[in-house]
DNA sequence: AGGTGCTATGTTATAACATAACGATAGGTC
DNA sequence: GACCTATCGTTATGTTATAACATAGCACCT
């Protein structure tokens, strides 16, 4: 997962890199990287994409480690509480951090052609508003849906 | 529904206006504002906040307009196609458009307190690193969750 | 060893959200 | 009237998500 394009250099390297931060983080916050929460961060990884809670759980039964909804919810929920995965509100998928370790409110560019997502600096304009009307943001869904280079020219 | 805060002054008064403000842009632009999907923005300007496409479905049903889903979901894509109404990817609902006519690309402040749903003008964050990315943006999701000013002096 | 408390996982069942597909109906145009 | 198209009604199903309860494993203490 490279940023903020939507190329990345060398997948298994990203892959070894990401791991190697979740463990790091856990490590330092105390909570715990079990094997099937580092499974689906994997699964994840290897997707290289947004990936439905389904989906990971496809994988997850293939390789007999659990079969039933809540088990791929749960894990995906421990890895987006510990800001190694992230929520795409849009597509209803989730899709491994870019960033892990840095702390981020995110944005994202989801491309329509290609399903592609590329994670970006989280943008700031909402601030202002917030501040205006006094709200307290605790989160944000930061979203573009588009077309990547690539299918851009694909269309033409 | 008010600008950018919570308040709304004379909500009998904003639902008339949001009404014939759809019915101008319907009459503009071709589309057909019909009892149906007339009653629907009615309801969602009455609700005053982000209703779930069932919930909208049950007022409907309770009036004998409809009671299947097809019909809901409908009337409701007919309203965010016109931009008459948005959806909210974070609460999977629906809100009316608080500028209908206006060409936006809104941002929404939500309250997890009392599931408010204020309307802002759309944030500009996502343009830079769009452009850096070559990526060309079609649609936005701007969404925040927070406490608005009445739900956090209720916590404190 | 046995008891207690905690976290994580397994399982059942169901809730909640959404759409494909097809038929029926209503309004407009020629 | 004949035709066309948009809208609406209905059936059925697909997709996403969680509540609720049961079990397993580990740490800690006595």
């Amino acid at each position: 997962m490279a940023e903020p394009g939507f190329a990345c250099g060398d997948h298994a390297a990203c892959i070894r890199s990401a791991i190697t931060a979740a463990e790091a983080g856990c490590a330092a916050s105390g909570a715990r990287l079990t094997p099937l929460r580092r499974r689906v961060l994997e699964i994840l990884l290897e997707g290289h994409a947004a990936m439905g809670a389904y989906d990971v759980l496809a994988r997850l039964d293939a390789e007999g480690m659990g079969s039933k909804p809540p088990v791929a919810y749960r894990a995906l929920g421990f890895l987006v509480d510990q800001g190694l995965a992230h929520r795409i509100e849009r597509l209803s998928a989730y899709v491994a951090c870019a960033r892990p370790g840095a702390a981020h409110a995110p944005g994202f560019l989801i491309c329509r052609g290609c399903g592609a997502v590329a994670e970006t600096q989280g943008a700031e304009g909402l601030s202002r508003p917030a501040a205006e009307a006094g709200f307290v943001i605790e989160q944000t869904v930061i979203e573009a849906e588009g077309l990547c280079p690539a299918c851009q020219e694909r269309e033409a």
